[in-house]
DNA sequence: GTCTATATAAAGATAGAC
DNA sequence: GTCTATCTTTATATAGAC
């Protein structure tokens, strides 16, 4: 593999770790076996210009990633639920959460940077297009798909987060029960 | 107001919106117009010890916030409703996100500090405890109060950083319609 | 209890040799 | 394309005067 990509890689999954600030060029330089001089002739803007490219990145991974797991499941709840008990086996495998997420990201960054704060924006925009097209083939409305699949992202970022604070996965273990609640038409007030 | 409450009150919304490590002592500092030298007698042990005083502060005022919520209105839905719209009405003319939020403490230090983590855990649980009572008053058992509540505590959370992200207030509109939809039972698999 | 001055380490970034 | 060496700024933290 190049050394682009192997940046890439290794400081996505750091970012996504220990969020933006709590991430340092030098942690990422030893991670990756590489020099300073290195990484600023790839990222010549440096560590922001770094971060858009792993979240670009991270937005093709995840999107394969997902279009996968809801192309081999026939209904939402059906592939809903096997999305999150994969991310319930990494967890407990790998003691941390580096699936689809990057709260500590988007909270630290949103105000701060318009290019990531975009770059996030379009990534939970992808995950729920995805929900969404999933929904309509289920027979909801368009609008309605739209509504339920925004749910869907929140409520598996929160839960995301719930399982870091706990450090137990139990928190997405009961989302995956209580979550095909909302598959469901709602009234609009 | 004393200099530690003051500084405690600050550094709380400053930690809220840019994180742990996104803020730096000095911009407290700047803030609170105090020197270093004061900051370190209220705090001796530094910015951690800081931070919990400030997580603690806000267990309490987001208790006693969000119980006046649920005392004033009949059922979960209504009360749930009305928080959000406080979120939303906050976020709309204050174009930030201080409300129930500590997400990107979360994400940067739970792993790696215990009485940051058990911080926060904490102040979930306290309010899913909330929720939970004002469920079982509704009608459902303490077991599906405390799951549908969990649920609730995470799609709240994952709402707000929807709003960050899209920098706007139309993700918590959606999850206030959407959410009833999971005030119910649900099936044990 | 608050201040200034200082210590020390680490951050992000750059220059230039190879 | 990768390296070392260096620059500059900022970070957290401490010491000691008032």
């Amino acid at each position: 593999m190049d050394t682009k990509s192997l940046i890439i890689e290794i400081a996505t999954k750091l970012f996504q770790q220990k969020g933006y600030m709590g991430v340092g060029l030098s942690e990422i330089l030893k991670a990756c076996n590489i020099s300073k001089g290195s990484l600023y002739h790839h990222f010549p803007n440096g560590k922001e210009e770094l971060l858009v490219a792993c979240l670009q990145s991270l937005n093709e991974v995840i999107t394969l990633d997902i279009e996968n797991i809801f192309d081999q499941h026939p209904t939402t709840k059906e592939a809903t639920q096997a999305m999150i008990e994969k991310l319930i086996v990494h967890f407990e495998t790998e003691g941390t959460i580096v699936g689809y997420t990057f709260s500590s990201i988007v909270s630290e960054m949103a105000s701060l940077s318009e290019p990531v704060r975009n770059a996030c924006s379009l990534l939970y925009s992808k995950m729920q297009r995805i929900y969404s097209n999933k929904l309509v083939a289920d027979g909801f409305s368009t609008e309605t798909a739209h509504s339920i699949a925004l749910t869907m992202v929140a409520t598996i970022e929160g839960g995301m987060l719930l399982c870091l604070t706990q450090n137990a996965s139990d928190p997405l273990k009961t989302i995956s029960l209580v979550l095909p609640n909302i598959l469901q038409e709602f009234k609009k007030e």
